[in-house]
This record gives structure tokens, C-alpha cells and sequence, in this order.
DNA sequence: GTCTATAGGCTGATAGAC
DNA sequence: GTCTATCAGCCTATAGAC
């Protein structure tokens, strides 16, 4: 397990499924793409993740693993430092995310992973993450409220939606945005991020008045 | 094509592989679950579109140009009945989706659909998109550069793709925010759409200045 | 743990009768 | 336009040698 220690077959066969599943999704990656990728025998898959679908599940966990703690990290430490700021529990959500994206070790691919696996009504993979990192969410919606007292809890709910949205959406490099020749991939994701932030705590402090519901526009 | 008309084969299965690809993506729909689904037979799909590309192709446009027109006629009403006002171009952004949403006739998975075609990094599709349909970002992008003059076009546009991404986030039904018992579907939408101009509309008016780049905390 | 070989089934697409 | 029949290729998963 040194610093030098070979990546094992099961460790190979992980870094290749998260490259193409974000390539190509999870149903347009085939097993054989994968372990040709990754140079190992197409019975390992099966020797060492059993199924394909429990393959997505490890690829997710790995990181996710990682990411869930570094944020609940970060809240804690913006909860201690700034207390009854918002700005620094909103980059401890957006932040990790953003450190993930720039991992030189395959995590980029990551981010795209996450964008997949939203879109994919897929109820195991949907329940595996609501089980296992909700709590998270949870969290972070404490922090968000005691900042905002005026602000009714289901507002403040819709609101971590769309950032969640727009985190995923920009840290997955979907959107009309290019980045520009001479900006290095990380400069442009750390931009992506601070901008985000920005956007979302003058979000976050819109006025806490439910919104008048407009009109069903189907009915016009 | 009275409104009494039987729907044509063409129609019956533009319909299923809607329904379909909202599911379980456009890789994970296979055309024999289309023309199953749609009752017709296997054939009948490369007689009426040659390839399975050209009828995810033909999903789109079916609602895509009618989503497209929509924002772009309330946009014009938008501009000449509101002049310098940002709150109703974002509402002729955000409501056109709403009403594919809640549209009776199967739209409610296209907005699924959308959401797939994002995370797809489908190098065609997301071509054939750009092509036909960049020109109403951009209207929306000049439009929005109006209100806000203070406002650099580069963070314009990185709003603008948080929009999008919480809009298509939202209108999909990913996220946390369940449905509570008697609210109905529409109401659940409409109310997403009202949140999220709202949150917009502050987003897009935080202060214009460019944001100090995060420290990249893959280095901390 | 890693390999070869293969089972058994599904895929997109087409040829050709009607 | 719609059907049946079929192609060639790919898929996941497994059995069994080493």
C-alpha cells in the first residue's frame, strides 16, 4: 500500500469504469470497454464486483466516500470559524465538489459520474445515495437555516436543489460556457466555483416571502 | 389530422422512445422496447427514421422547437411590455419549460429527456442541439447583458448556465424536495418555477465585480 | 487470482414477401 | 407501409483449467 505500489487489478478496473461510465453513461459503457481499458481479463469484473451493477455502485462509493467528508469537514470547521455566515457553508458544499473535478487521479471524470447518476431514474442507484450520503444534505440544510432565520424551510430546500443543480451542471462542464485558450483546465473550474458561490448567497438571501405561483402557462 | 385523428405509427413511436429514453437513457432503450411499447413493429422504425441516432434526433425536435418558440415569443413580449427588467426574461426562460413539464400530451418526460441529453456527452446530439437551438441562448444571453450593463459577459454567461442547470435539475425532479401529500404535480412545478426566478433574479443582480478564484483546495 | 472458452441472449439493421 | 425472418455482432455471466 506504499506510495509506489502498483494499482491492483480491482483498483484498474474502478479507474476505467469511472472514465468511460462518464464517457459513455453506464448502459453505453460495455464490461469489455472496461477491462480492455483497464488491461485486465474480462472474467475479473465479474470475479472481483460480482455484476455490473454493483461496479457503478463501487465507483460511486469510492469517491463519493471522499467528497461527502470533506465537505461535512469543511461545514464544520466554516460553522466554528464564521459562525452565522453563509457564504462559507456555501463553499464548503461547492468547494470539495470543485477538488474532486481537479483531482489529477481520474476524479474529474467523477464529477460526470454524479451528473449520471441524477439523470438515471435508476431506483437502486438513487436509493444507495439518498441511504448513504443524505445525511449529508441534512447537514448542510441546519447550517443554511440557523443563517437564514427568515427564511421558511421549504424555500431553503428549493434553494439547495438549485445549487446542487447548478454544481453538477457546471462542475460537469455542461452549458454554453468554452473555456478560453491560455485558462488552464483548474483555473477555469476554480472560476466556475467562485462564481457559483457568488450567485448563490445573493440566491440564498432573496427575500423569504413564498412566491406568488404563477399562472399554469399550459393554460394559456 | 383532425383532432380526432388516430395517432400515425410515426407519432406512436416518437411517444415511446420519449417515455422511454426518460427512463432509462438513450442507451439503455432498445428499439424493440420502442416498437413494443408503441405497438408496431421492429421494422417500422428504420423505415420511418433510418437509425436509432436519427430518432433520438427526432424526439427532440418534436419538442424542442415547440420549448424554443415558446421562450422566444414570451421573451419579445417580455422586452417590449417590460423594457429593462430582468425578472420577466427570466420568467420567458423558466415558464416554457414549466408548460412542457405539465403538458398533458408526454411532455412531462421530456424534460427528463433534456436532462439526459446533458449528462449524455453524446458528441452528435449535443452538436445537433448547439446547431439548432444556441441561437435562443444567446437572444437570452443579449437580452439578460441589457438589464445588467454593470455585468461582464463572461459572468453573465456562467449564470446563465447555473439557470439552466438548476432549471433542468428542478423541472426533472431530481434533488430532495418530495411532492407532499395534496399538492398536486402542477402545483409542485409551478411552485419550483416561482423559487427558482426568484432566485435567480438576486443571483443575476449580485454585484458584478470579478470573483477572487478559490484557493484550489485539491492543494490544502 | 487470472486465464480461455463459451453459453445464451439481446442488439441494430436489412432483405424481401405482401 | 407493414410484416416475418434473419444476419452478424455484441452483451453479461459463468464454468473450469491453471
Amino acid at each position: 500500500m506504499g506510495p509506489a505500489a502498483q494499482f491492483s487489478t480491482k483498483d484498474r478496473i474502478l479507474g476505467a469504469a469511472e472514465e468511460l461510465f462518464a464517457l459513455h453513461g453506464f448502459a453505453g459503457t460495455s464490461l469489455r470497454q472496461v477491462t480492455s481499458k483497464a488491461d485486465v481479463n474480462i472474467a475479473a469484473v465479474n470475479y472481483h464486483f460480482g455484476s455490473k451493477e454493483n461496479l457503478v455502485n463501487e465507483v460511486f462509493r469510492r469517491r463519493m466516500d471522499v467528497m461527502s467528508a470533506l465537505r461535512l469537514s469543511q461545514l464544520e470547521r466554516a460553522l466554528s470559524a464564521h459562525p452565522g455566515q453563509l457564504r462559507p457553508i456555501l463553499a464548503a458544499f461547492v468547494e470539495p465538489a470543485l477538488a474532486m473535478a481537479l483531482d489529477r487521479n481520474g476524479g474529474g471524470a467523477f464529477v460526470r459520474v454524479i451528473a449520471r447518476a441524477y439523470a438515471e431514474k435508476n431506483d437502486s442507484l438513487r436509493r444507495f445515495l439518498s441511504d448513504h450520503y443524505g445525511h449529508v444534505l441534512r447537514d448542510f440544510g441546519r447550517a443554511m437555516a440557523a443563517c437564514l432565520p427568515d427564511l421558511d424551510k421549504e424555500t431553503l430546500y428549493w434553494r439547495l436543489d438549485f445549487l446542487a443543480g447548478a454544481l453538477t451542471y457546471a462542475m460537469a462542464d455542461f452549458g454554453v460556457i468554452k473555456r478560453p485558450q491560455g485558462v488552464s483546465e483548474a483555473q477555469h473550474r476554480a472560476q466556475a466555483a467562485a462564481e457559483l458561490i457568488r450567485f448563490a448567497e445573493a440566491g440564498f438571501h432573496a427575500g423569504g416571502g413564498r412566491p406568488t405561483a404563477s399562472p399554469d402557462p399550459s393554460e394559456a
